[in-house]
DNA sequence: GCCAACGTTGGC
DNA sequence: GCCAACGTTGGC
């Protein structure tokens, strides 16, 4: 089983409105690295959800993998945001994957709190400099560190 | 295949 | 709103 960290800014989709509905596709995802990260995630692999561009950058919630990758039905909409002319239902060139709500964290784990624990966290994509990937891999050992936080 | 221009992300 | 970082695009 793996861990990973999505992001999304809290006026778009906050950890409430993932509570509310309970499981969102996470589509829209525009960028090749994150995009292999989509596509190595399986069922029941762990996800922290991170709240970006807002007040209180951290992590707010735990949710879970619910589904394989599949591709991105956003990217064929002709009037989606996310359509990309360069791809084709035969060569789908972005992926999603459905996202289970788990729980809210009892508080904001902030990105402060996570930049002063770099030396436990170690090499760490989110808070690496320049980090803009909305979609990054955890280690067993972050995981842990982070929700020991909590 | 280089690189300048441009667009986007995201913290502050 | 600013700006650094950095991915993408397109001309050559």
């Amino acid at each position: 089983m793996k861990y990973w960290l999505v992001k999304s800014e809290p006026d778009e989709f906050s950890i409430d409105a993932l509570k509310r509905v309970g499981v969102e596709p996470w589509s829209g995802v525009r960028n090749y690295q994150a995009r292999n990260y989509l596509r190595q995630m399986k069922v029941d692999d762990g996800v922290l959800f991170y709240h970006s561009s807002c007040a209180e950058p951290g992590v707010v919630g735990v949710a879970k993998v619910a589904t394989a990758a599949f591709p991105d039905p956003t990217q064929f909409d002709l009037r989606s945001d996310y359509h990309d002319p360069k791809s084709s239902p035969e060569e789908p060139r972005w992926f999603a994957v459905d996202v289970t709500f788990v729980r809210k964290l009892k508080r904001v784990v902030a990105l402060d709190e996570l930049r002063d624990l770099a030396d436990a966290l170690g090499d760490f994509a989110l808070i690496r400099r320049g980090n803009r990937l909305s979609v990054l891999p955890v280690t067993a050992a972050q995981w842990k560190t982070i929700l020991a936080l909590e």
